[in-house]
DNA sequence: AATAAGATTAATAATAGTTATTATTATTAA
DNA sequence: TTAATAATAATAACTATTATTAATCTTATT
């Protein structure tokens, strides 16, 4: 998809400056001040165009708004239970199970979106004093 | 959580008993005729509740309603990309993938959402009639 | 450069899914 | 039995997202 206006190029960027992988609300509050036109429904099909396109990626939490990722390589994603930070996993770190789900159902299981849950370094370290904080 | 209530009863009662994932709206949809003065927010709170406490499992998938399963084996599911159908698939059939993610994050991951994409056998069954209906 | 065709925008309305509120009713415990 | 607690029905409210539409911007063509 060629950037074709100045609003899906602005989101895009925006959305690679991220350090974190950000709402279409949170975009759109980031990109408001410098751009006081920019309507939250454009930020919002910019990135639905986009993430059909496979230019970028589209993150889905249960329970939470929709997340996005500029990198779309496929790699998938850890939700800490603590913070609810998010942490990039490499996909080629994961083995593949898609055969062993075809396998078990009997049908062609194409793709696998996984969602992995655990705690990220920085709360496990903060566990790790609790005892300082009684 | 023990029974409490005549509606979560039901609503358990009937998400034991259909024969596929149904949504909060489906069921209250099914409960409805038999029991005039349920509510649909009944419906809500208990199924959500019930999926706190592990009685029940929910299953989201992105861009659609809630769905909901009554057993709660930490079992995967396929959603057939031509008709979503939901196919259950044995946790026991596939690679435990935790240890892998904690690998390569650094971090310590405790669980895995799979939600697995491909053609049901139905599905996969038309598709070879394509050339009957030319 | 002028212009016509088509795409994109801003603004806002509308929708879907879900949760909150509240007065009332049911359940449990004393 | 009665007080305390919890659940309900009905409905309002909320959040995330998409649809609508008239106006504006792009692009290709003259």
């Amino acid at each position: 998809m060629a950037i074709y206006s100045r609003q899906r190029d602005l989101i895009l960027s925006a959305l690679k400056t991220a350090l974190y992988h950000p709402t279409a609300d949170e975009l759109y509050a980031y990109l408001r001040p410098s751009n006081p036109s920019l309507s939250l429904a454009t930020v919002y099909r910019n990135l639905r165009l986009m993430a059909e396109s496979g230019e970028i990626m589209r993150l889905s939490i249960p329970g939470e708004a929709d997340r996005f990722d500029p990198v779309n390589d496929g790699h998938y994603h850890m939700v800490c239970t603590s913070c609810a930070e998010i942490t990039d996993i490499d996909r080629s770190s994961i083995p593949d199970v898609r055969q062993a789900a075809s396998d078990s159902c009997g049908c062609c299981v194409t793709g696998a979106s996984i969602l992995f849950y655990g705690v990220c370094r920085e709360c496990a370290g903060k566990r790790n004093d609790f005892k300082d904080l009684n």
